[in-house]
DNA sequence: GCCAGGATGTTA
DNA sequence: AACATCCTGGCG
């Protein structure tokens, strides 16, 4: 399980450490593949830069609490808050590859190939059950949620995916050999 | 495998 | 108007 801590070091280097974790959430768990980290101050790309609600948001939650936003009007994208000394931010959980639960993610995802189930951030939220109800939660006090780092595990980085600014960060992690990618580093 | 197009609604 | 996406169908 994560120490308690963990959310309060820089969001890329929690990024980049929750590859290969494993995450459960209400009866389903999977292996982290696929993150994105987002600067609170700074970054044009994070929602803090354009909607002062996610400012207030930063405000007003604590380090682990979730950020759950609704997408393209019909997907939950689910970040984690970061809050550190260096700075704030948050960490995008875009891709998981499933190892238990698989059959409730099968019936809320519908007619896919196992692969995809959790390969994406709107297809993870879905798969996971995840929603606005979840808006606020916290890992680190949850009894039915956790995140165990692994000891080692193969990382790569690449730049952000499907964002328009700030372009040039390679603040997008993965797990090259995964084959539960939302797209593909190469 | 890649690309185009449409679904859908909140935020500011 | 933009948007941290996904699915389908066309093409090869």
């Amino acid at each position: 399980m994560l120490k308690a801590n963990f959310f309060t070091a820089d969001s890329v280097e929690c990024a980049r450490k929750l590859i290969g974790a494993t995450l459960e959430w209400k009866g389903c768990a999977g292996k982290i593949v696929e993150t994105e980290a987002y600067h609170a101050e700074g970054d044009e790309a994070c929602h803090t830069f354009f909607r002062p609600s996610a400012r207030v948001f930063v405000d007003q939650h604590q380090a682990g609490d979730a950020y759950v936003y609704i997408n393209y009007g019909m997907h939950w994208l689910f970040n984690i808050l970061v809050k550190g000394p260096s700075g704030n931010g948050f960490v995008l959980i875009r891709a998981v590859e499933p190892s238990a639960g698989i059959e409730a993610m099968r019936e809320r995802r519908g007619s896919v190939q196992d692969k995809l189930l959790a390969a994406g951030p709107g297809r993870f939220t879905k798969a996971f059950g995840i929603n606005g109800d979840d808006h606020g939660a916290n890992f680190l006090s949850s009894k039915t949620c956790s995140i165990t780092l692994a000891k080692n595990s193969n990382v790569i980085a690449g730049p952000r995916i499907g964002i328009s600014k700030a372009t040039d960060l390679m603040w997008r992690f993965g797990d090259p050999d995964s084959k539960c990618l939302s797209k593909s580093f190469r």
